[in-house]
DNA sequence: AAATTACATGAATCCGCTTTCAATAAATTG
DNA sequence: CAATTTATTGAAAGCGGATTCATGTAATTT
């Protein structure tokens, strides 16, 4: 890119200083409303655009947000970053978003390149409960909030999330009013706060409901759709097979509804399954999943207007941001009455 | 965020001078062994990490890039990021995400304010095919490469695509073979070369294979779930309905199927349907969408790679880029023989 | 009209690194 | 061993704006 115009272009053209071009850029007063004008003019002439990196370098605030998901791919993470991204934009705020793997390493590479790149904050939304790294940066005052995850260590740590433990019980009460009493539970590693949740309400709501408690029903490895393919093709096919699946995404649901196809379970008759995330496909009719709603979008403008908030106010020793909102039974075609 | 750690400190601690802790830094010959290894430890002690912003001034290099996309929701573009993100991270490129309206002046805000940002390079998978402001960038050598879409106009321009024309010819011929002569054909905008160029195969397939062109069985609107929804209802019911459904993005063909359902036709019995992008939901087997596959892997890891190659090169004037690949028909459970 | 006060503007410095350029020391060469 | 080369290193000048300080000018006050 040879020949860019500087500001200092613009200045001679507009025969003023450097500084005063600054002030019409930022739009600070003092300035003349006529020379304001004749530096627009010259911007507009010359086609000038300030070079946001020498203006970061100086003024310390980037305008850009760090985002870490797991995996944009996943329709959840997707649909979150659809509304932060067009929320953000509202406010001028670009985002560097990161697609961990999920292992420690990644993770700290993905906080550590962030940091590197002086954003003005991070959205974490996949973490496990227990990094060292957020912490640090926790007590560094550095502005970063987490999106359905928690992290545990931090007292003072922000989070928007939904209440995960209630869905699970929500979902869990849904089957046993459907007269179920064998339900798996399928989660992903519990060392991240919202399965780690979402599976204390199952174990809750199992013992509320005065069911058995059966360690052969629970899947809580990766979340890799084969594997829990094959988990659920396993129960599927055993004698004495449970009567419904809660999934703790709908994801890892609609696994389980491909294993109950291979293996000619028809749903809901045969066998129920809910999920929980509510990611658009869910409620496609060929699809139907009931589930339990995450208010994605409520999660996600309010977690980005936190961060704002954080990055702008002045003094950072405001309380700590603790969102937590109720989340929603969708009924829809997979969870029937069981009739066994 | 106080007190940040600046090479200069670390310059200090190592007893050398601040060139010298740029000189390991960006790993430049003509250092000593010893010197190295001091400043390696002063780094280490301090905990200190360069300031990219700082950086990117001084080198002209911001180790960025952009990817322009219509919608991340929507699955096709969600998969393309991620796949993006992730070659990117190996490389140690970042990725700033703009989620434009489709409208021309979303567009070029996007562009501007990558430009702004100092990116070395753009990816744009979102844009009309006539505008303004890209030619420009190209004109001045900026890197900047279209995935799964063309400009016209340019001729110079890089881009990798899927061959849409003949996707859209395999689809409709699967349909015919399987005795299809009334086939509706649901596109987006054809302003966009994606969907012009279906819009294209589908009218040389139907003339090929000497069915009857008809206006009425036709969407050209918006990319909207609730309109295309709509749509096909309204030729659902109608008496001397098409037998098939061939619909631009699987997106769409989800749309229909959805009509389908609402309306109380079978998949494939009534009525066939195929997309065309090969989502990943298409597989589910409750879905099991028949569709031209994008080969979207494929084309997002040749087009980073060839856009990294772009800014990498020395000299501009390599020939353009233009990547054509093969699409692929792949027949599931939504398409079927006409029996009517 | 002199004294204040508010407004407009430019010069100079800084942000935190990279990159010459020049200087010094060590290694080679004839 | 003197003459070159080559390897190490530091000082200083950017990169392209933001910001502080000083200066000059117009608007207000007594």
């Amino acid at each position: 890119m040879k020949g860019r115009v500087s500001a200092y272009d613009v200045a001679k053209l507009a025969k003023v200083s450097q500084s005063t071009v600054s002030r019409v850029l930022n739009n600070y007063p003092h300035v003349r409303k006529e020379t304001r004008q004749r530096v627009h003019d010259a911007i507009n002439t010359l086609g000038f655009s300030p070079d946001e990196i020498a203006r970061s370098l100086a003024s310390k605030k980037t305008n850009t947000i760090g985002l870490i998901v797991e995996d944009i791919s996943n329709s959840f993470y997707a649909e979150t970053a659809h509304i932060i991204l067009r929320e953000a934009q509202k406010y001028d705020y670009e985002v560097i978003i990161i697609d961990a793997e999920t292992d420690e390493n990644s993770f700290e590479r993905a906080i550590s390149t962030l940091n590197g790149k002086r954003v003005d904050g991070i959205i974490v939304a996949s973490t496990r409960m227990d990094n060292q790294k957020v912490k640090e940066f926790y007590d560094k005052g550095f502005p970063i909030i987490f999106y359905n995850r928690r992290i545990y260590g931090i007292e003072e740590s922000h989070y928007v999330e939904v209440d995960n433990k209630l869905g699970a019980k929500m979902a869990v009460n849904h089957l046993v009013e459907n007269k179920h009493r064998k339900i798996a539970f399928i989660s992903g590693p519990t060392i991240y706060s919202t399965f780690y949740q979402r599976f204390e309400g199952y174990k809750e709501a199992v013992q509320d409901n005065g069911l058995e408690y059966d360690e052969s029903l629970i899947y809580k490895g990766e979340v890799s759709y084969d594997q829990v393919f094959q988990f659920a093709l396993n129960l599927m096919r055993d004698e004495d097979r449970p009567t419904a699946f809660f999934a703790s995404t709908d994801q890892m649901a609609l696994a389980i509804m491909d294993a109950a196809a291979r293996s000619g379970r028809h749903i809901p008759f045969d066998v129920s399954v809910i999920g929980f995330d509510d990611i658009e496909i869910a409620s496609n009719p060929y699809i139907s999943l009931s589930t339990i709603s995450q208010r994605k979008r409520e999660m996600a403008v309010l977690t980005l207007q936190k961060l704002l908030s954080l990055i702008n106010s002045d003094d950072s020793n405001d309380e700590p941001n603790k969102i937590t909102l109720e989340p929603e039974l969708i009924i829809r075609k997979t969870t029937g009455v069981n009739n066994q």
